[in-house]
DNA sequence: CGTAATTCTTGATTTCAATCAATGTTTTTG
DNA sequence: CAAAAACATTGATTGAAATCAAGAATTACG
């Protein structure tokens, strides 16, 4: 259900192909768009003054956006990058917009994509706050078991809060 | 608008009284209630085998719930906790779905608010991410600067995943 | 392809927060 | 209100991950 649905608000979506390295979203652009990947991968991170975090990875088959731009209208705190050649396609807020004014069931769509994201955040919120380096990479494997087949150990590292030599180590100790 | 439609909820819940560090959810149990604080405060906390991780605080007017519990029915994973004596109101899942089913204004008020929890989790995990203890209880303090008088220190150390040795030896560096 | 660049691994050292320990302070409750 | 309990602070020490450094492996690309 909330397959075809979403099918038919792609069919009319245009289509953007990223190389490697290159931004789809930069720190202090207004982005009202949510982007559905076909293939390839993408990295969400912040830039502070010492060190990037690595906030979410988006695959193949699922959607990334700058979220609080998307909502809020506001500059994007984040980057987003392709980790490698990708191939999206960019719905823009207004047409998600008509859809849900259109037709209730997106509207309820949104509500269930919604409260995934809030629950899988929680998940999430629990991996940054265990204090092991070990168990942090543990817990993210046992949802994630494919991550290190389709994202460089680099930002895997700076996405469990850990350096790559860390990461390195530990994964030999938990294998 | 959301606060007119939230009290039209509230008005037929019923009230609950927790006296301090008495359990509003325990581990295990499905729950699915949504709380709205009168008054006191709570901690949303998980046990683990060797610390406790918390995981967010429920101050005066705002809502809390054991929320993968509510939305998907399982077991919750969280305790929570009056920090003192807390006054509730409940609002069942029924309630709270038969209303969205009754008027579509109920629907889009559960959008809203889920769109504001998920940007909420967004600071948080950066939060989290950040390297430096001092940083973290800045950023927070940032957003929450009544945080200290509302909750105790060790709960606020095991929030930003410090000891509490360590957050009373920050506190004093950003003063 | 082969060379350069990047990333990953491994080891040695340092650093910063955790732990341990003792004392002071606030809160609880009989 | 007094005693006990819980909590917060401060100092000394330890330990685990960060940093620094070098070499190995993988990937990019001319």
């Amino acid at each position: 259900m909330e397959d075809t649905l979403l099918r038919e608000l792609l069919t009319d979506s245009k289509t953007l192909a990223l190389p490697k390295n290159e931004f789809l979203v930069k720190e202090g652009v207004i982005d009202q768009q949510i982007y559905y990947i076909e293939s390839g991968a993408v990295r969400v991170f912040l830039q502070t003054e010492f060190e990037e975090l690595t906030i979410r990875f988006g695959y193949k088959d699922s959607f990334i956006s700058s979220l609080a731009s998307f909502v809020n209208g506001t500059p994007s705190e984040f980057y987003i990058q392709a980790i490698r050649g990708t191939q999206l396609r960019a719905i823009s807020k207004q047409q998600f917009q008509a859809a849900i004014d259109a037709d209730i069931r997106y509207l309820k769509l949104y509500n269930a994509i919604l409260e995934g994201l809030v629950i899988q955040q929680l998940e999430r919120e629990v991996d940054l706050l265990t204090a092991s380096p070990v168990e942090r990479l543990q817990r993210v494997l046992q949802r994630s078991p494919q991550l290190f087949q389709e994202i460089p150990s680099k930002y895997i590292a700076s996405y469990l809060r850990m350096t790559p030599e860390t990461l390195s180590r530990v994964r030999k100790i938990s294998d």
